[in-house]
RNA sequence: GCCCCCGUAGCUCAGCUGGAUAGAGCGCCGGCCUUCUAAGCCGGAUGUCGCAGGUUCGAAUCCUGCCGGGGGUGCCA
């Protein structure tokens, strides 16, 4: 971020920045620079001055007056004026020129360019993973949105992505899959701890008719998981994620990396036997007890063979390791944070991102989601109930760590109401006017576009000029959300304009060429961000 | 017991690495289509930011303690 980039709003920044730094002899001051919140404080504001009170002990006013002065000679004729105002705030009223260029600058992209983090990362992000032993849910697909768009962010943000699902197609409950398929076959209940639903008929049906033998588990097993991996594949190719690989568990076993991993545990002295068992002395590393690797029946834990798998994650290069994981794996993250350090201390950051329930409200009760049960709401069935985009929208508007309740039958009866239409609509109308005014004959491409200048059109522009931050935040924050609302004020700032300013057909020199300009950076800009999210940008509606 | 999440408008929630008069959607009341899509816009009402202390020029935001709701806490996965 220099004074060079072309982002208008980063070179604003870096002006007020390089005066606040000048007159504290200090360079690691870093002041905010924030959109105005009501017109009459200007444009923007920084909070520079009162940053500055304690380090030069001087009222922060005082200091906002020779800071402001700094600020003009350093904007020159692109600053109308500074304004001191309340505890020490300095405004920054920008001309005509500013905000002439600032609006060229979105042309060329389609929006604000999104600049690439200051130091990229190569980053798995691992999501979903659910048992193969059953359809994704409703809760699988949060886990799929939140993922896929988090990925998308970090992507856009200039990091090296690499996303992935786990398959745990080893251990007890692909036994109980498989047990549950062949009982299914034999026409009986499954066994207790089963799998009771009705796709499990299915699955018996078809392992029936290609021949099937009900007393060969293994091989059952293995083809049901196939099956079933099959067809998550596809529930989240049809709600927008492609995943760059499945990672299976077996492959683990079969690659021999879990004896490896243990091995090279035992070798950096993490690891002790006791009462038959295997353990990893993650007590070390902040966990609150030991956990056990390899059981005395001498069967591998879930948790020791995901250790190897994370060590492979290392080992393919990787920096980061986000685990996308579920609220009731959160006791998971201690002992798997240990077993990083344990291992492979400072090679790569593991970090956990952890959702928060959803509970499916039905008739005013919530659903009780029980995969063994076979009650559950599967993320087909959601789709299908109130389509991709609104599905998205509704699981990734919230913070992703915060319970949700999805009414189902309020996204059903009211999904013209979803606040993503809303979006969609601004983008729709854009496109509308897009056409418009391509019937029409436009003026002098060469004409200069005018600035700027109704109020709810500089407002536009402000709202997009936004763009590359916001972006960068919701990467840092791990909040796809912010981009929910992000779109949202973008799709509002637009209908203020379209209600205050005629595009086609406007009055005064390059005005018109200038707002059809405005109106496409507006819908690329609803494009890109939606596009974040996985969620489509209509041009009709 | 210990750990995690949450508590902000009637409802659902943003805002939380401290900043100006705390926001949005829904709902409620009242307006706006002979100009580019009314799935839109404008106006109005609604708040002890769970409670109590502390740090600070400044706290919804940070710290401590409490209260209330949800979830977790296995040689399950």
């Amino acid at each position: 971020m220099s004074a060079n980039s072309s982002d208008p709003v980063e070179r604003l920044l870096a002006a007020v920045t390089a005066a606040a730094r000048q007159m504290a002899g200090d360079q690691s001051v870093t002041p905010a620079l924030d959109p105005s919140p009501r017109p009459e404080m200007g444009d923007y504001s920084t909070n520079a001055a009162m940053m500055l009170a304690k380090p030069l002990g001087r009222a922060p006013r005082e200091i906002a007056a020779d800071l402001a002065t700094a600020i003009e000679a350093e904007l020159g004729s692109s600053l109308e004026k500074a304004e001191i105002a309340g505890p020490g705030f300095i405004n920054l009223f920008l001309g005509d020129a500013w905000y002439r260029e600032a609006a060229a600058s979105m042309a060329a992209g389609g929006s604000a360019a999104v600049a690439p983090v200051g130091e990229p990362e190569r980053i798995i992000v691992e999501f979903v993973s659910a048992n193969p032993t059953g359809p994704l849910t409703a809760a699988s697909g949060r886990h799929a949105a939140y993922g896929d768009a988090l990925s998308k962010l970090l992507r856009a943000t200039g990091n090296d992505i690499t996303t992935e699902y786990y398959v745990n197609d080893g251990g007890t409950q692909v036994e109980n899959f498989a047990a549950s398929i062949a009982a299914r076959m034999n026409g009986e209940e499954p066994p207790e701890d089963g799998y009771k639903g009705t796709y499990v008929n299915e699955l018996a049906e078809r392992a029936r008719s290609e021949g099937h033998d009900p007393a060969d588990l293994e091989r059952l097993a293995r083809t049901g998981v196939e099956w079933m991996v099959e067809g998550i594949r596809g529930s989240l190719e049809n709600f927008g994620v492609s995943m760059d690989d499945f990672f299976s568990e077996r492959s683990l076993y079969e690659d021999n990396l879990v004896d490896r991993g243990i091995e090279r545990m035992r070798e950096a002295g993490h690891v002790f036997d006791e009462e038959g068992a295997v353990w990893l002395r993650t007590t070390d590393f902040g966990d609150d007890k030991d956990r056990v690797l390899i059981r005395s029946s001498g069967e591998v834990t879930y948790f020791g063979a995901d250790v190897a798998y994370h060590v492979d994650k290392i080992e393919r290069g990787n920096e980061r390791l986000i685990d996308v994981l579920g609220a009731d794996h959160h006791g998971y993250v201690a002992r798997m944070a240990a077993a990083m350090e344990a291992l492979e201390g400072g090679k790569a950051e593991f970090e956990a991102q952890i959702m928060q329930l959803i509970h499916l409200v039905e008739g005013g009760e919530r659903t009780k989601m029980s995969k063994r049960a076979g009650d559950i709401v599967t993320l087909d069935e959601l789709t299908q109930d109130i389509g991709v985009d609104a599905a998205r929208w509704f699981l990734l508007q919230r913070s992703h760590n915060q319970t949700i309740d999805l009414d189902l039958d309020l996204a059903r009866s009211q999904s013209s109401e979803n606040p993503v239409y809303y979006v969609q609509y601004a983008h729709a109308r854009i496109q509308s006017i897009l056409r418009k005014a391509a019937e029409a004959d436009g003026g002098d491409p060469g004409d200069p576009l005018a600035a700027p200048a109704d109020p709810s059109e500089k407002a536009l522009v402000s709202k997009l000029l936004a763009f590359p931050a916001e972006v960068h935040e919701a990467a840092e924050k791990r909040a796809p959300h912010r981009i929910c609302a992000y779109a949202s004020e973008v799709a509002a700032a637009f209908h203020a304009f379209y209600r205050d300013c005629l595009v086609v057909g406007a009055e005064g020199d390059g005005v018109e060429a200038a707002r059809i300009q405005l109106c496409e950076a507006t819908a690329g800009t609803i494009r890109q961000s939606l596009g974040l999210l996985g969620i489509t940008a209509p041009d009709r509606m």
